[in-house]
DNA sequence: CTTACTTCCGTACCCGCGTACGGAGTCAAG
DNA sequence: CTTGACTCCGTACGCGGGTACGGAAGTAAG
């Protein structure tokens, strides 16, 4: 048998690579429990936690939100499978757009940038002077 | 001839569709001039404050953060073209990282969709589940 | 038992980019 | 001249995701 594993909040936060600040902001977020102390005691945390705490992680990188990543947990992997793929879905989207975003952005930049390597070094600088003219090549994201 | 071209903040602001508050923050982070207010009266703007402050929003869009913009601003496009191109060109670099970052994100995304959508309908959710389990799809973006 | 490290907890602060509020002054139309 | 809209100015607050501070209490090692 192994031991039911009892870590202080340090030894979590460590072995989940967070610092301790991150787990009671999850804590306070909702996203984590804090357990009872003990007759005047350190809060214990069990595997359970360690789970929680890298759960949040991993969807985290994923491109989800603390907000969203609190609506994932309270999902069933066995009931709520259609509602988990829907949330999975409506994320791809909204990094399809934010993918769009940056793409059109880089792909004026890239423009301007070449343009400005191919101009007469007396004329001035493409770029900045793109920058007082108007143009349509951006609709209006970002800002 | 034209006239000079006088505007209120109210008018200023409208015409390059922002809101008063921003030209305001613009003021105090340096990005704009305030100018003096003659005998007790109101501030007026000119045409080079507008286009200023045009200039602050077309380089917003291309993914240029305020500070950058103040950067831009100080260059001279006669002879400052290549440091122009200097910043420009670390700004495609800035959102190749950003759009690798997203890019990866949907990919992994995307496959446990697919992974989920042709499972048995018994067994636990694909997505869910791969948030319990080590995975070295990711490295460690995002976050 | 002492020393040195942790934990606990509340509160305040950081970034980038604004938004909101509120009282006083100014301005233009009727 | 009054009314209502606008300006001026300072200060505070919003998001998302934490970081930092600091005193008191708990704990592990020697």
């Amino acid at each position: 048998m192994k031991k039911p594993l009892s870590l202080t909040v340090g030894e979590l936060a460590k072995t989940a690579g967070v610092h301790v600040e991150t787990v009671r902001y999850y804590q306070r977020r909702g996203l984590l429990a804090t357990p009872e102390r003990r007759y005047g005691t350190i809060r214990r945390y069990t595997e359970a936690d360690l789970d929680r705490l890298r759960f949040i992680r991993r969807a985290q990188r994923l491109g989800f939100v603390l907000e969203e990543i609190a609506q994932l947990m309270t999902l069933n992997a066995i009931h709520d499978r259609d509602r988990a793929r829907a949330l999975a879905e409506t994320k791809v989207a909204d990094l399809d757009n934010r993918l769009a975003d940056l793409q059109a952005m880089r792909r004026v930049l890239v423009e301007r940038i070449a343009h400005c390597a191919h101009g007469q070094p007396a004329e001035p600088c493409p770029i900045l002077d793109a920058f007082q003219h108007e143009s349509a090549e951006l609709s209006t994201p970002e800002p």
